[in-house]
DNA sequence: AACTATTTATAAGA
DNA sequence: TTCTTATAAATAGTT
């Protein structure tokens, strides 16, 4: 359809090849827009020039069009960012599930937003509480003794040290006799070096130690 | 270009619709193809026949033309799939950390993996656990105490009945003398029927009532 | 950008 | 659908 016929094959001159870009490129997005209108359907058409310059058409939506195509191909291709979408989209759903879940839960443990709840809800609540408290209290008191015997372990230590000093400087004569305040040693006085020192807390479960009513270190939570 | 001229719209005629389709389908994509490639440009088009049928030309790959087109459009425009996958990528990200750092905190409530933990976060959880036990023992007992209440009031009124068919059956002689055991009512025993029950609960807070060892209801997490 | 000779696409008919 | 063909439309080469 011109002054010559011509082969289909890449136009060498430059020039020449812009110049009938543009007037093709012009009848080819035309010709989309009249298919799309005459015959009902949907089309959508990419043309990046040489150059690499975009020219577009969609007789609906571009997005419209490539979506549909996905989902036509429906070959899951890796990289196909439809279902992708969809994917995470589930995801962060099923997530903000668990979290809102959870958060209810852990505000009834804080003792917050108790007024849906029934007495036997209470009741379990109360008693969670009960263990919680007990085992913190447990574990609390575990790390306290732990620290009493290790530094009983050391104050037994140091003292079986200055006992050696002690039998350096004055020899081996009456150890446990007239000198005895220098066993004073680490805070504690201890009466025999052999025996070391044994502590323990009575109901350990029961003392009502420290009431500071602020809340546990938590996450920086940002909800939404 | 053809018998006679036509106007650029709809085709009525179904049967005409869909021959034209066919035609004007295929003279398209030819025209793709031959600007492809006498111009060296990258085409992709897609088309969607009235019936759902698709048809397609890629000049390179669908897959190539449309990514290439996404960069192009780089635009953030709502309906760009790539930064929607980032986007949601994001989010569900985000919400995994919150609900991370809320279980955390849930177990450590439930006086579980107290490992980590200093003394001073224990004393902390030990005395948030205190002030939840509290809070929830409070809200119990308010329950109970209304229900006392409103058992009593119910008492009272059917009280306040009988003693009115007392007056009828008997009349009106000597209401507070003889007859006194007709005024167990509701399994109470009432002395004067103008003067309501009052209940209280001493110091229901300390109280220690059940415990039961089992968990408190939880939303069902499935977490992975 | 126009122009226009010619090719190409296609509407209508078979 | 497919083929035919008259004619409209597109466009190659020119100005």
């Amino acid at each position: 359809m011109g002054r010559g016929k011509i082969v289909i094959r890449r136009i060498d001159n430059s020039t020449n090849r812009q110049v009938t870009f543009s007037k093709r490129r012009n009848g080819l997005l035309k010709k989309a827009k009249e298919l799309a209108i005459l015959c009902d359907a949907e089309v959508g058409v990419m043309i990046f020039s040489s150059t690499g310059k975009l020219y577009d058409f969609a007789s609906t939506s571009m997005r419209s069009v490539i979506e549909r195509y996905n989902k036509a191909k429906e070959e899951n291709q890796p990289g196909n960012p439809t279902s992708e979408v969809k994917f995470w989209q589930r995801e962060a759903a099923i997530l903000r599930q668990q979290l809102q879940n959870l958060q209810e839960n852990h505000r009834q443990m804080m003792g917050e937003e108790l007024s849906g709840l029934t007495i036997k809800d209470l009741q379990n609540l109360e008693s969670q509480l009960e263990m919680s408290l007990h085992g913190v209290r447990m574990k609390k008191d575990q790390i306290l003794m732990d620290e009493i015997q290790e530094l009983t372990r050391k104050g037994n230590l140091i003292h079986q040290e200055n006992v050696e000093f002690y039998k350096k400087v004055y020899g081996t004569r009456d150890v446990n006799g007239t000198n005895k305040e220098l066993f004073v040693t680490n805070g504690q006085s201890i009466e025999d070096p052999h025996e070391p020192v044994h502590l323990q807390l009575s109901q350990p479960q029961q003392q009502n130690s420290e009431t500071s009513p602020r809340a546990t270190k938590l996450g920086i939570l940002q909800l939404h």
